[in-house]
DNA sequence: AAGTAGGACAACCGCGGAATC
DNA sequence: GGATTCCGCGGTTGTCCTACT
């Protein structure tokens, strides 16, 4: 019954991998590919290894085409509003980046983007914008929205995420149910929060203009929902009740929804219409409502 | 120069769903 | 249909390196 167990544990070898590892595993794979079973894969390429460790390694450092080092700021802006529209979903958000493995993702994130936001978010609670560098500035964050910013906060995790959205010049921002505000990005600064100007839905800015002052008041009044379903129907319902996009790539304000149960549909398309520069003038945003991925077009 | 802290990244662990028997 | 294993994923840990004291 069932399958052969995968490997003996005692009798494999583990921690880092040596050079002629590496060149035996990739030069089996080359020649034979991985047969659709990695655990019978390591005895017949002749390595001490289980399969699992083996896929790893394949799959996050010999497999052709992978790119190692700094992340452009595209890759970061792409890993930023795809975080904020599916979370930590590092294989869909991998696909999404070419070469780039959602191991790598997800250490890029750990170590260095997240404190990229954790800084900015900083800043912005002391009222004054001073990171140049950030894609998305959730200025009105007081308290943390998502398990983004965990580590750094001893309360109650909110489930609900921060709402972000891009556009050609309009980057804009959304927390909880009755409040949000967003930034006009300037075009030739991309996300560059420096740049930003505000505005709310009544019409009032009370948060930054090009690095001005962020009225503190405003932050305190967020509200944020014990729920992650999320709905937006058009850039002019914005303010509304239960209103809460998760993040669009689009520029002009005129929706149509569409809902997705599968990622994989999701994920086509993500790819064939955000490609690259989530400030394009292709029209797509993300929300969640009930538990399924829902995608809206402005055309 | 030595010790320590923190950052970066590779690798492992454990879980859930799918596949197999 | 239930038991067992595989596979892929996200979370966590371990190790190496660098900067700082």
């Amino acid at each position: 019954m069932g399958r052969a167990p995968c490997c003996d544990k005692n009798n494999v070898k583990r921690g880092p991998w040596s050079p002629e590892e590496d060149a035996k595993l990739k030069e089996f794979i080359e020649k034979y590919g991985t047969g659709g079973n990695w655990i019978a894969l390591p005895q017949k390429a002749g390595l001490k290894r289980c399969g699992k460790s083996c896929r790893l390694r394949w799959l996050n450092y010999l497999r052709p085409n992978i790119k190692h080092g700094d992340f452009s700021d595209e890759e970061d802006r792409v890993i930023c509003s795809l975080y904020a529209s599916i979370g930590s979903r590092w294989s869909v958000i991998a696909a999404q980046l070419t070469g780039r493995t959602d191991n790598d993702i997800k250490n890029y994130w750990n170590t260095k983007l997240k404190k990229k936001l954790m800084g900015f978010i900083h800043s912005s609670s002391n009222q004054r914008i001073k990171s140049p560098n950030l894609f998305f500035p959730p200025p009105t964050l007081q308290t943390p929205p998502s398990s983004l910013f965990r580590d750094s906060y001893l309360e109650p995790i909110p489930l609900v995420q921060p709402n972000f959205m891009y556009n050609n010049n309009n980057m804009h921002f959304q927390l909880g149910t009755n409040q949000y505000s967003y930034f006009q990005c300037h075009q030739e600064s991309l996300m560059n929060p420096m740049q930003a100007s505000c505005s709310s839905s009544d019409g009032s800015c009370n948060q930054i203009s090009h690095g001005k002052e962020i009225k503190q008041e405003e932050m305190g009044q967020i509200a944020f929902e014990e729920t992650q379903k999320f709905t937006l129907d058009n850039y002019g319902n914005y303010g509304g009740d239960d209103q809460k996009a998760n993040g669009y790539f689009g520029n002009n304000f005129q929706s149509s929804q569409f809902q997705y149960d599968n990622i994989e549909e999701v994920k086509e398309l993500i790819s064939s219409s955000s490609h690259g520069n989530g400030c394009n003038n292709n029209s797509l945003y993300f929300f969640n409502d009930d538990n399924k991925t829902n995608i809206g077009f402005w055309g």
